[in-house]
DNA sequence: GCGCTATCTTGTCAGTGTCAAGTTTGAAAT
DNA sequence: ATTTCAAACTTGACACTGACAAGATAGCGC
């Protein structure tokens, strides 16, 4: 009798019905338009429904955030796996997953990244970037195993992470669109033009990566 | 008798004024807390007065936008006149001027770069953020002088620019602060770790950069 | 001196997030 | 089975926002 989710009552999991409408409301309205209010009458409940989930308006978006930081990372373990197992695919398509969330969901993306709406100390937040960050990590160390000095780890770390979040934002704001000729690409000419760019980062030893025609 | 910079009337070029109150407003309280009645008021005038010299919260925000880029530019200009002539080291220029402005105005930085609260489309904010776009161009067009695959070039472009732009993004955000320890950095060791991110994407011919520590 | 228009103010409107009260609901306790 | 009770939700209010309309003011051209 005793079932394992517990329902509140009458409406079956507002929580998750908020957090869908939210996520809605922002990415047809973009991140600085984005109403409280207008999320829960999305959601069919009252304006002050929310707060008994998510205290504040800063509590749901922070939850948002999370989300969105769980879904960065399952997009690069799609690419990630559907790329070749050596290590330069492997980060390439860690590059490429980011590029690809941020371009399916660029307000969630701002407010993942260029926001000060959510709490980067809430507990679900800070848990979710923290892990996305070390993903990334985790990839350029994989590309330089051999690498022990920790300064040039670190140089190594903050130039990819600066590529790709760069490029990211630069595509989702259309600045990257007219240098970049995006309009007329196709989804492989765009992968092939992100590709080079990411690896003009790095040269790894054997893997010359300079076939960019 | 006709004086060259015309004085609407009683009060000394409430344009100016607003656009000085709103920066203040904008860099105290952050681009997401910005309000148009606070720098009214900041500039001692009716909620209402804005409208007749910008006639948005948008025109008065491109306005100051455009106004951002003009100094970004500046700031570029300082850091090159003071760097080696070389093409690197006015490269690196560059670079180090984008980080410098982006760390000392940093909600104006957002509203250029990671807002659509001003319009892009708007004269003065078009014309100057294409006048920044166009010194960064052409100083990655002097790294490579010898270049002539176009695609090659735009590879080149597309990366240094994302490398600036995210970096700036990721120590403004203070996602950058920790990696790089930059609490507990001189400038001078701060100047060099970015140089050492910004090179890391560059291997001119006859001039190493990998002196890192 | 007389208008007249740009400038600026006051007032109002719909909309925002948050807080303080009520009201409803489902389940636990007796 | 009835009572109790806390969580879930609603309604109402408050101060604030940006925008618009209508009125007041002040300096310049005539």
């Amino acid at each position: 009798m005793a079932m394992t989710a517990k329902q509140p009552y009458h409406k079956g999991d507002l929580p998750a019905l908020l957090l869908k409408a939210a996520e809605e409301e922002l990415s047809e309205n973009g991140l600085e338009r984005f109403s409280l209010r207008a999320a829960a009458k999305r959601a069919n409940v009252s304006h002050a429904a929310p707060a008994h989930h998510f205290k504040d308006m800063t509590g749901l978006l922070s939850a948002l955030g999370a989300e969105g930081y769980r879904r960065l990372i399952a997009a690069q373990e799609h690419r990630q796996a559907q790329a070749a197992p050596d290590r330069v695919s492997q980060f390439v398509a860690l590059g490429l997953g980011y590029a690809d969330f941020a371009e399916a969901h660029p307000a969630l993306f701002q407010l993942m990244f260029a926001s000060e709406k959510p709490d980067r100390s809430h507990p679900d937040f800070a848990e979710a970037s923290l892990a996305a960050f070390a993903k990334l990590q985790d990839g350029v160390n994989a590309l330089y195993p051999d690498e022990t000095d920790e300064a040039r780890r670190t140089t190594m770390l903050m130039t990819s992470w600066s590529v790709v979040h760069g490029l990211a934002e630069l595509i989702i704001s259309g600045r990257a669109a007219a240098p970049m000729q995006l309009d007329v690409r196709t989804p492989e000419e765009r992968d092939a033009m992100i590709h080079a760019i990411l690896m003009r980062v790095h040269e790894v030893k054997g893997q010359q990566t300079e076939r960019s025609s």
